[in-house]
DNA sequence: CGCCCTCGAGTTCC
DNA sequence: CTCGAGGGCG
């Protein structure tokens, strides 16, 4: 008795356990479709967290409860060997490729001559992000997920099923009812990007090798032996065709996504039916910006006739579907070898490692060498000569390493040596502690003054024409040249004695040399080349002293002194001028007389000089106008009130600035003050 | 002393 | 465009 009662009481908590355990199953599947499918979950990460603990205790407690079909069992055993192979009931077709407009209004012809169509007859396409994935065909046996294949060469793939039920974007159960015999729905397991920077970032702080882009990733991560590290992949999956179906009527392509929607499936929310190929233009232009503002890798926009009767009539040729067509942009990663790498000697004696690669074709233009910065960044990446390397346009112009595919080094890389001594001269080489760049010493390394006479003839500062890197070159290696000042010694005679320098070219380079003898005092100092003496600080020392002469006789703290100015770019520009070997260009430079433009110091010493100003409130006044008067007197404006600052301008409506100013003292104006200030001196 | 902003220097391709 | 460093300011 007590032994049945015993029994009964099992049996009943067995029973309810059970009730619960498909209870909590049910919800699962619903959270989960509304959370990877609809991307809108309703319940929090956490309360979904709690109810699949609470299933998997009390599948823990109940073991024979535990069916294959349960939302705990998505990762499966490991698998032993070769993925098995899968024939394809209906072929994974791919699409041909269109690059341009030309090629995809000859696509267009092609249907039209096919389906004996005017020129005027407007077809019906459906147009959508084309996603880089990897192609997937998934089988639903009477509404149950039973197989998931990989594109393979088209006709065959590899099972990797267990890998697939992994991808919470996959469902088990299709969603239709009553559920077809056979449906296949066909798509692409991808990785979000942001996602994929996630999982690369895991990557280097657990010290494994980086994927080179989001594709690579997903199918690393899809082809793994097992399937507890797909798992752990952040995978998901779009749906948009079908292969072998039966029970399910379709009539357009248009129907296909609405199904597979239904079914349960992610389908790309921006997919259109455009009617002509203006309308398919339109959406491909705007892909063409859209793709970057998306989480998902797309490299172009795939095009498809939308009526299936048409699609059937059309057919295949060769492998591709005469229906269909993949619209490709140009690429904008890469991936190439590196050939060599080789150093650059900058102006400053700044060494630069430089990569040459394999020429590729990245965002339009042919790429075969970027810079790698500096050393450490050389390290940082890990690059080696013979690597596999991704390449990526910054700002769609100067191209860059992105990172090393280390999955793909076969151990003949070789590791780059940076030189201890310059690759030009030979001379030692500096790096300072703490310091990123690497330099040569020595200051007369011809490369050096290769790169001082380019900055001296550049646009910004002596803007010299007709001398240039190739020019520079030949007067360097002829001896011709050793300091900037000697362009302006150079005849005719020794300019005739290069090669391809004939009479009228030489008179050109000597014209050009001649008319850039009075430049703007800034652009003067900005030539010399001094460190830490950009084109800003140039203007801020020349307003100050006015005159060359006046520099040179200026002790360090006055430069160092100027505002924007500071420690180090003054006691740059004294030891600049205290160098004898540059005290000798300068004389050499006055006596070729080249003297800079006449140009009134902005009150080189005036009682505003170095002056800040701070305006606040309504001015009658504009405000820029306002600023470029104090800038006229030599004073600054300035955002913001501090004990530093000499006026305080005050409009209507001043607020905290002018509290602020009378906290600390500051000498406050009016509006009518601050223009007779200004205007008397007052 | 540390944060934020701006400047300087080096760079690619057509 | 990017990185690193200088310079001002709190």
């Amino acid at each position: 008795m007590k032994q049945d009662h015993e029994d009964s009481t099992t049996q009943q908590q067995l029973k309810a356990a059970a009730a619960e355990i498909h209870k909590l199953r049910e919800q699962l599947a619903y959270h989960n479709y509304r959370y990877y499918i609809l991307d809108d979950p309703q319940v929090s990460d956490d309360e979904y967290d709690m109810t699949m603990r609470r299933l998997i205790a009390l599948e823990t407690e109940h073991p024979d409860l535990i069916t294959p079909d349960s939302p705990t069992q998505r990762v499966g055993a490991p698998l032993e060997g070769e993925f098995p192979e899968v024939v394809h009931r209906v072929p994974m077709l791919s699409l041909q490729d269109v690059r341009g407009d030309e090629e995809l209004v000859e696509w267009e012809n092609r249907i039209r001559r096919h389906m004996h169509l005017p020129a005027e007859a407007v077809i019906e396409y459906v147009c959508e992000p084309k996603i880089d994935g990897l192609a997937m065909s998934l089988t639903y046996e009477n509404g149950k997920f039973v197989r998931g294949a990989t594109r393979g060469n088209g006709r065959q793939g590899e099972d990797i099923t267990a890998n697939l039920r992994t991808i919470n974007a996959i469902p088990w159960q299709l969603r239709l009812e009553p559920a077809p015999p056979i449906f296949e729905p066909r798509g692409e397991v991808f990785m979000m990007r942001s996602e994929f920077e996630k999982l690369n970032e895991r990557q280097t702080e657990e010290g494994k090798p980086l994927f080179a882009n989001p594709r690579n990733a997903g199918a690393g991560s899809v082809r793994q032996k097992d399937p507890k590290i797909t798992a752990s992949r952040p995978l998901t999956f779009f749906a948009y065709a079908v292969g072998a179906v039966e029970g399910v009527p379709l009539h357009k392509q248009w129907d296909i996504l609405e199904v597979l929607r239904r079914a349960g499936f992610r389908v790309n929310s921006q997919s259109r039916i455009c009617q002509g190929l203006d309308a398919v233009r339109e959406f491909i232009e705007h892909w063409r910006e859209e793709r970057h503002k998306v989480d998902y890798a797309t490299d172009g926009v795939v095009v498809k006739v939308n009526d299936l009767r048409w699609q059937d009539e059309l057919g295949i040729v060769n492998r591709f579907p005469r229906w269909a067509c993949a619209f490709k942009f140009p690429p904008e990663e890469q991936i190439t070898r590196v050939l060599d790498i080789t150093v650059n000697v900058g102006r400053t004696g700044a060494l630069t490692p430089l990569a040459h690669f394999e020429p590729v074709e990245v965002a339009g233009t042919t790429v075969s060498k970027a810079t790698l910065h500096n050393e450490d960044e050389m390290k940082r990446k890990d690059i080696r000569i013979g690597d596999k390397v991704v390449i990526r346009k910054a700002g769609e112009i100067i191209p860059e390493v992105v990172r090393v595919i280390t999955e793909e080094r076969t151990g003949e890389e070789k590791v780059f040596q940076f030189p201890t001594q310059c690759p030009v001269c030979n001379a030692a080489v500096v790096k300072p502690e703490g310091e990123a760049v690497a330099r040569c010493v020595n200051a007369e390394c011809p490369a050096q003054l290769e790169r001082l006479l380019e900055h001296f003839v550049s646009r910004g500062a002596m803007n010299i024409d007709r001398v240039g890197e190739k020019l520079i070159k030949q007067l360097v290696a002829a001896d011709l040249v050793h300091d900037v000042a000697d362009l302006f010694y150079l005849t005719k005679e020794q300019l005739l004695s290069l090669e391809r320098m004939a009479e009228k070219s030489a008179q050109n380079v000597l014209d050009s040399i001649e008319g850039a003898k009075h430049p703007p005092l800034p652009r003067l100092i900005f030539a010399l080349g001094i460190r830490h003496v950009g084109e800003r600080t140039a203007g801020l020392i020349a307003d100050r002293f006015g005159t060359l002469e006046a520099l040179r006789a200026a002790p360090e703290a006055e430069i160092a002194g100027i505002h924007d100015v500071g420690q180090v770019a003054g006691a740059s520009v004294r030891s600049w001028l205290e160098e004898e070997h540059n005290q000798h260009v300068l004389d050499k430079l006055e006596k070729a007389e080249v003297r800079p433009e006449e140009s009134t110091p902005v009150a080189a010493d005036g009682q505003f000089t170095g002056k800040s100003f701070v305006f606040t409130g309504a001015m009658t006044i504009d405000r820029r106008e306002a600023e470029a008067m104090v800038k006229r007197v030599g004073a600054r404006p300035s955002g913001s009130v501090s004990k530093k600052t000499d006026y305080v301008v005050v409009g209507d409506n001043a607020g905290s600035k002018a509290d602020r100013a009378r906290e600390l003292g500051v000498k406050i104006l009016t509006e009518e003050e601050f223009k007779a200030l200004l205007e008397l001196g007052l």
